[in-house]
DNA sequence: ATGGTCGTGGGACGA
């Protein structure tokens, strides 16, 4: 079973980019964030015709996650709990029935800039609920994974210029700690378990030619209970899409699975 | 320090 994670910044203007690399990849399982519609606009038709199951959480103008399978889905559940306040579409979880069953959770954390202020502080209660729901997920001892775009990057090693992001939300001390406070509950990081060496990113911006400088971070991650872990067969990042015209600014991520 | 670029929706805001 392969699973992968793709913010994909608009599936309007997206569209034509993310049906090309679904041919190609030829996922199982896929993660979208940052859809960018309502339900009603998603363009679940298109995508159902290439033998997806289409579920989404939408939301006007922002945010947005959904997940695409060949596989059936089940207990789909939308909205990270712990708020009931908070409407932001962040979150979207599913079981995927294949020869085995594995929940998957689709999320798109809260960039969180610029720090210090409210939107640092909602990112910090945002990854708080986060842990809560990722400590739930590893009591069930099932084949589980969390995977988005965490707006983290984790280490110095996952950014090209790391000097440049000290004073960002998204690689300030308090915000990797919180990230390791999840992982240290028990789960793998997938891509960084299989590859130790520096510059693979995820994430090039769109300003100050990031991308033909391979000024980069990785931040869009798969993290899975030892359930899951067990399985893992392979993971890799598809950097060539960022390539193509009418890119996202973040590229697919992914692992395959013996399930 | 600033501005640099996108997407959505059709203006301002988020990233």
């Amino acid at each position: 079973m392969k699973i992968a994670t793709f913010n994909i910044n608009g599936i309007k203007a997206r569209a034509q980019a993310l049906l090309d690399w679904l041919d190609e990849a030829e996922a199982d399982v896929v993660l979208l964030q940052e859809i960018k519609s309502v339900d009603e606009n998603f363009p679940r038709e298109m995508i159902e015709d290439k033998g997806y199951n289409v579920e989404t959480h939408g939301q006007k103008g922002f945010n947005g996650v959904a997940i695409l399978s060949k596989l059936p889905l089940e207990d789909v559940s939308r909205g990270l709990p712990g708020d009931d306040d908070d409407e932001q579409a962040r979150w979207i979880e599913a079981t995927v029935v294949g020869d085995r069953a594995v929940r998957v959770c689709g999320l798109y954390l809260p960039n969180g800039n610029p720090a210090p202020g409210p939107k640092y502080d909602y990112k910090l209660a945002w990854m708080e609920r986060l842990k809560a729901r990722a400590a739930d997920l590893l009591a069930a001892e099932e084949p589980a994974l969390m995977a988005g775009d965490y707006n983290v990057i984790p280490q110095p090693e996952d950014a090209k210029h790391p000097d440049r992001w000290t004073e960002d939300a998204l690689f300030l001390p308090e915000t990797r700690a919180a990230f390791r406070r999840i992982l240290n509950l028990g789960y793998t990081e997938a891509f960084r378990a299989r590859v130790q060496s520096p510059g693979h990113y995820s994430f090039w911006d769109y300003q100050a030619g990031a991308w033909q400088n391979d000024d980069g971070i990785r931040i869009d991650h798969l993290l899975l209970t030892p359930q899951a872990a067990d399985l893992m067969t392979g993971c890799g990042i598809d950097k060539h899409v960022r390539d193509r015209e009418k890119p996202s600014d973040h590229v697919p991520v992914w692992i395959t699975l013996e399930a």
